[in-house]
DNA sequence: CTTAGTACTTTGTATTGCAAGGTACTTAGT
DNA sequence: ACTAAGTACCTTGCAATACAAAGTACTAAG
């Protein structure tokens, strides 16, 4: 066990909500998709995200649409669907849950925190 | 895809950051961590939490002491080693930096939340 | 026509949450 | 003694998914 595995898991499942909040800011491609995470200091890879992608538009809440580009092969454009939007919300409640849940936790073990 | 896999899978690695908050806070053992957790409305089930614990325990972040309990068998109460508070210390560093990562990628999409 | 760049896809592996079932100790009732 | 209920710990099998690695295909430049 070392802190990047446990990194790795805590991405796990806020992958899928950190990529319907930036479809829904504007829709991307997937190569895209990848430099607006690592920006946001998230890092993801292709076989990742692929999956992921291709999860979400078989659960049709995303969709998508080629798009010839000006250097290199067409690409596939996602974008959210209306049923996306509405899981997107879903996602929003949990995350805020969790939020709350996490720093409620940190509250109960402030002393330790601070006798560094 | 429902709902409650996305959240199951958001709670994914939050748990062991959870459990080792909680065990900081103090020594506590299986079911008393479950218990806690309910009250912060995590709901975990033995089948996650036997296995974690012993992960934990194999990896050196916790230890456990045999107790006598006056009602029932006696209990395995778990506390934080020194590794374990260090580790514990890189996981509030990943979880502050992912709940950033977080809120900033919401902060680009505020129009259509609003828009409701 | 080869090379480099970009983009999409698939395969195999490891991790881990969870349902379900099992073991064992203690106490109370008959 | 024996049984039932309560508490606590543990294991097995399955499903979901992050990731590394390798593969396919199109475009442009030399």
């Amino acid at each position: 066990m070392n802190i990047e595995n446990a990194k790795s898991q805590m991405r796990k499942g806020m992958l899928e909500y950190c990529v319907l909040l930036l479809l829904k800011h504007r829709p991307s491609y997937a190569s895209d998709i990848i430099q607006q995470l690592k920006q946001a200091e998230l890092l993801v890879v292709e076989g990742t995200l692929y999956p992921l992608l291709t999860r979400l538009k078989n659960d049709g809440l995303l969709r998508y649409e080629w798009q010839e580009s000006t250097q290199g092969p067409p690409r596939k454009y996602y974008a959210l669907s209306t049923e996306g939007e509405q899981f997107l919300e879903g996602l929003d409640t949990a995350w805020t849950e969790l939020s709350n849940t996490i720093n409620y936790l940190k509250t109960i073990t402030p002393k330790l925190l601070e006798s560094k």
